[in-house]
DNA sequence: GTGAAAGCGCTAACAC
DNA sequence: GTGTTAGCGCTTTCAC
């Protein structure tokens, strides 16, 4: 069917050891060989079958980024620095999408297990530790934005819980101290630790927080509706609100406006992610990025290193966060 | 190393031939045999080496699909419908991102050269018909979303003359009279089908359109912004915009928003794609939403009937899309 | 500097 | 119903 390397070798009149040779950079070929080879490789236009080259090694070079969704701007740029680490160390990134589903994401371990990747990674895995410990036994995978409890595995990421505190305390700093937050009911490690950061920086400032101004439901935009409907309806309303996603900022920002509190001025608020949606918001929507390029580097950068036997590192790392302000916590 | 299919079939007291039987479904294998087999990959925890198995059967069972950005809804909700139709029939897609340049796409494209996938569907293409062609003389690719004038491959888009033509109606049937255009430079087909559609629908209502009403740059956000910039400062300021895209949309409505003009009333803006965002933003807009579960569904399924030899298919489909009429077009 | 040959893990004739 | 064996395309040891 196609052309192997054994027609590269007999038309350029050497053995196919001498091809791969080439193929693979080896030193020990003659000038005369390398030319003749490289010259019918491209009258062939031959190309390389990697299934052949691959079982061969035991390896694949390329590695699967499992996320929960493909629409999120935030993966998105994490796999944009992965991306960049992976291609400096000849390695390929393939990603795939669990909808954020047990059941899909373990179907894509697969390629885990039938050998078609060298490891992975998982952005905001909703797998239990169990699965993962059992799993980082035998292959090599890491976790990134989201960690999970208990795992012993690489993980990279943000500090959480500063963030949550830099956000409450903006805030702060901005006067109010009507504060409220919509978080979720889900046990995530990320949203437990922005949660926490938030009260810390509340308590540290002598603000406490009554009942009404918490809101926990899931991720889904209705939720932010619902929060704001919630807090509005209040005797004493809130005049700042952290969210702990942007999403449910944007949809806390479009149900105060649609119920004509405006925002800003009569209600402040902040998200978390930084995605690219909210500077495109109306108003511009404040938030706390994370770097997402440095994590998507440092992650595989590390894996690769597990990979390849220089390091077996299964450290728990958290990176810096900036605050970004914007219209919606007002001038 | 890992366990292989001759461990299994030592350990269970058969040949390998009836190991592979067992794993692949085949017929006449005892039941006896059958339960020794999988009780011993139970206990030996074994799964197949892919990498051997691909090898042998010339075949992988995964499709590449090459994105020009994952940030995109429209993609996502397209690569999920054809998720759907790979799983069916036992295919994996693995995705990629190419940042929308021929360079990063061209190398994504080994993966089809070196056989580690069977195929690939690149949606929103740079490619030009002269690669494109040549691939598809060895490889079964498709396009989606954006076709490519001149290629002879299996292309699924939507239609776009029609849902321009049918942006421009909706103006129209609002009694807009003044209606502006934001588009494209690049000579994408796309652009310049919607673009074609708009043209007709006022041309067929006697309506002509000033030269400052046109506003043509690249579909970065800011290109939304500058159009508005454009079209407000003439003398006679449209009444009504339609953008090629929701991105521009979006971006229109905030300049617009940000200079104090009240889309909706003042100003009526209607996008295409329908992304997720459109609904969720402020106010919400108006868009032409394209049939991605169904594009995505339906160009998988038509792929692999010419991967697997039912079809030679080359057809240029188009879909219909829906008219989503939102608050930006007012009530 | 080069070639012969073994073998990675698997499937599929083919023989029984 | 089951086993033996060739071979998919490649890399790599081992001779020379």
């Amino acid at each position: 069917m196609s052309v192997t390397i054994k027609d590269v070798a007999k038309a350029a009149g050497v053995s196919v050891a001498t091809v791969s040779r080439v193929l693979n950079g080896s030193a020990n070929v003659s000038e005369a060989a390398t030319k003749a080879v490289n010259d019918t490789i491209k009258a062939l236009n031959y190309s390389p079958n990697f299934l052949g080259r691959n079982l061969r090694k035991c390896v694949t070079n390329s590695i699967l980024v499992i996320q929960p969704s493909s629409e999120h701007s935030l993966y998105s740029k994490i796999i944009a620095g992965m991306q960049e680490a992976a291609a400096a160390e000849g390695y390929d990134i393939i990603t795939s999408i669990s909808n954020g589903t047990p059941e899909i994401e373990n179907r894509q371990l697969n390629m885990l297990y039938n050998r078609t990747v060298d490891g992975a990674v998982l952005l905001g895995t909703v797998l239990g530790s169990g699965t993962i410990n059992s799993l980082a036994q035998n292959y090599h995978i890491a976790l990134c934005c989201e960690g999970c409890q208990g795992a012993d595995v690489l993980t990279v990421v943000v500090d959480d819980e500063l963030g949550g505190y830099d956000a409450a305390k903006a805030l702060i700093d901005k006067g109010h101290t009507k504060i409220a937050i919509i978080s979720t009911l889900s046990d995530t490690v990320s949203s437990a630790n922005r949660e926490k950061g938030f009260f810390r920086a509340l308590e540290q400032n002598g603000i406490d927080i009554p009942e009404g101004y918490v809101y926990r439901g899931d991720y889904g935009y209705e939720h932010g509706r619902a929060a704001i409907q919630q807090f509005m309806a209040l005797e004493d309303r809130p005049t700042a609100v952290f969210a702990i996603s942007d999403l449910l900022a944007a949809a806390a920002i479009k149900e105060a406006t649609d119920m004509g509190v405006k925002i800003g001025s009569e209600l402040a608020v902040i998200g978390f992610d930084d995605i690219t949606w909210c500077e495109r918001y109306i108003p511009t929507i404040s938030s706390i990025a994370q770097p997402c390029d440095e994590m998507g580097r440092f992650v595989l950068k590390k894996l690769l290193e597990n990979i390849n036997g220089k390091a077996d590192d299964t450290g728990y790392y958290t990176m810096k966060h900036t605050v970004m302000l914007r219209a919606s916590t007002g001038d």
